[in-house]
DNA sequence: AATTTTTGCAACCGCACGGTT
DNA sequence: TAACCGTGCGGTTGCAAAAAT
C-alpha cells in the first residue's frame, strides 16, 4: 500500500495497527488520514495529557486534528479515562469494592459504568475486567457466582435482605446516590425480572453453580450465570471465601504490581511514594467532567494505601463540552529540582522523549522512528527512575502506576518546564 | 532452564443515544 | 425529520507477564 512506508516512519507509527481511512474530500483530493491502534506510547500520552490540560475534556476528535497525534476520539476517550486521567486508583479491588461490585450486580446486572460511579477512581473497564475475571475463575471452581462462606447462613432465608455492607450502606448514604439510581428506578427490568421469578430457593441450590441448573453455551462466557437479580448483600458480606487454585489475590494491599504479588521480591518493593518530587504538582488539578468525580468520596479513598490523599482535592466539575481554563505559565515554573546536575544528567532521554512529544504535538514527524511502547516505556521508566522516586522493580508493563499516574503528570510539566527554558 | 499454560488487562469494536444541523 | 456527529457503554479480543510443568 502506498503511502505505508511514511507511515511507519511516522513519529506516531511506533508499533500497533495503522488505519487508513478517507478524509475530507477537498478539490478532488482524498486525503488519507492515519489513525494508530495498539498499545499507547508515553509520548502520545504526554501529547494527551498536554491537550487535555489545555482544553479539557470532551471534544475528543479535535485531539486528533489539532495535537498530530493520530488516534481517534474514542481511543483519546478511552485512553484518559481509564489511564490518565487522575484519581484513578490502581491495583486489586479491596474486599469493600469487590461487595459493592458483586451486590450490585447482583441487583442491577452487568452496568459496569453505574458501578464505577459508585467506586471513585475505578473504572467501567476495570470492574468489567473484574467481573469477567471473576466469572472465570467461579466458573472453573464451580462455585456460584455470587455465594460465599456465608451462604448456609443465606440458605436459611435464601430471600431475606440482610442489612447491606458498611461500605455500601455509605455509599447509599452519599446524598448523589439516590440520584445516580434514578436510572435505575425508572428502568428497572432486572428488578421486575426478580420480582416476578422470585420463589424460596432450595438450600441447595445456593450451594450449586448455576451450571448446574442452567446449560452453558459457548458462544458468551457469561451465558452460564444466572441473572435472576439478587438483593443488595444477600450473598456476600464477604467476597473472599471461595478457595483459590492458587493463592488468592492480595485484596488489601495496593497491587500496582499485581504480577509480582507473588514473587519473594513482592513485599521488598518500597512504599509508593505518595506524592511527587515535584512539589508545585502536589495542588496540579486537572480540569476533570468525568462522571466519577461527581460522586467523590474522599473519606473513603483516603484510606486507601498508596493513594496520595492529596490527589483528591476537590475537583474543578466541568460540563464535558466546557474547556477547562488552561493553568497559568506560573503554574509550571522551573523548579530548583530542575537544574540540579543529576536531573538534567538522568533527563536528557527524557527531553529527548519531550521533544519528540512537542514535535508530535506540533504535528511535525519524527526523523527518527519511535521505539516500540514497551521499550519506550522502560526508557522512560529508566529516566523517571532516577529523577522521581518510584520502586525499583516494576514491571515494564507498569511503569506509571502510583496511584494515579503521578509521573505522567510529571511528564507534562516537564514539558511545560522545557518548553519555558526553550523559549 | 526451557517450554507451555494460564491469567490479567489494555484497547478495540459495534451499537445506542442525544444533540445539532 | 432525517442525517450527521460526538460520546458513552458493554462485550470481546489479543497479548504480555506470571505461573505451572
Amino acid at each position: 500500500m502506498e503511502g505505508m512506508a511514511s507511515i511507519n516512519d511516522a513519529a506516531n507509527g511506533e508499533n500497533g495497527l495503522l488505519v487508513m481511512f478517507g478524509g475530507n474530500e477537498s478539490s478532488g483530493n482524498v486525503e488519507k488520514v492515519t489513525l494508530k491502534k495498539g498499545p499507547w506510547t508515553t509520548t502520545e500520552d504526554v501529547v494527551l495529557i498536554d491537550y487535555v490540560t489545555k482544553h479539557g475534556e470532551g471534544n475528543w476528535n479535535a485531539v486528533q486534528r489539532n495535537t498530530g497525534l493520530n488516534r481517534c476520539g474514542k481511543s483519546c476517550r478511552l485512553r484518559w479515562a481509564n489511564h490518565l486521567r487522575p484519581n484513578l486508583k490502581k491495583g486489586a479491588f479491596s474486599p469493600e469494592e469487590e461487595t459493592v461490585i458483586v451486590d450490585f450486580h447482583a441487583q442491577f446486572g452487568n452496568k459496569w459504568a453505574k458501578m464505577a460511579v459508585l467506586l471513585p477512581g475505578r473504572t467501567d473497564n476495570e470492574i468489567n475486567n473484574y467481573w469477567n475475571t471473576r466469572i472465570k475463575r467461579r466458573r472453573r471452581q464451580g462455585i456460584p457466582l455470587y455465594a460465599n462462606k456465608h451462604d448456609h447462613h443465606c440458605s436459611t432465608t435464601p430471600t431475606t435482605h440482610t442489612s447491606p455492607s458498611p461500605f455500601l450502606t455509605t455509599v447509599r448514604s452519599n446524598p448523589n446516590f439516590a440520584t445516580n439510581f434514578e436510572f435505575f428506578n425508572q428502568n428497572q427490568e432486572h428488578h421486575h425480572q426478580y420480582q416476578q421469578q422470585q420463589q424460596p430457593l432450595s438450600p441447595t441450590a445456593l450451594h450449586h453453580s448455576p451450571l448446574e441448573h442452567k446449560p452453558f453455551t459457548s458462544s458468551s462466557p457469561h451465558t452460564f450465570l444466572d441473572h435472576s437479580p439478587l438483593p443488595f448483600s444477600s450473598y456476600s458480606t464477604s467476597p473472599l471465601s471461595f478457595t483459590f487454585q492458587r493463592r488468592a489475590p492480595m485484596l488489601c494491599t495496593p497491587l500496582q504490581f499485581k504480577r509480582y504479588r507473588t514473587s519473594p521480591s513482592y513485599n521488598l518493593l518500597p512504599d509508593p511514594p505518595l506524592t511527587t518530587q515535584f512539589p508545585h504538582l502536589d495542588g496540579f488539578q486537572f480540569p476533570i467532567s468525568s462522571s466519577s468525580s461527581q460522586f467523590f468520596l474522599p473519606s473513603l479513598l483516603e484510606s486507601d494505601q498508596g493513594v496520595s490523599s492529596s490527589a483528591f482535592q476537590p475537583k474543578l466539575e466541568l460540563p464535558s463540552n466546557q474547556f477547562y481554563k488552561p493553568p497559568q505559565e506560573q503554574d509550571f515554573k522551573l523548579d530548583a529540582e530542575f537544574n540540579d546536575p543529576s536531573f538534567q544528567t538522568s533527563s536528557d532521554t527524557l527531553k529527548d522523549l519531550l521533544l519528540e512529544a512537542q514535535a508530535l504535538a506540533s504535528g511535525q514527524n519524527s526523523n527518527k522512528r519511535a521505539p516500540k511502547a514497551k521499550e519506550e516505556t522502560l526508557k522512560f521508566s529508566k529516566v523517571m527512575s532516577g529523577t522521581i522516586s518510584v520502586p525499583q522493580k516494576r514491571p515494564m508493563s507498569k511503569p506509571l502506576v502510583v496511584g494515579h499516574d503521578v509521573t505522567n503528570v510529571d511528564l507534562v510539566c516537564m514539558m511545560h518546564m522545557i518548553g519555558d527554558n526553550n523559549g
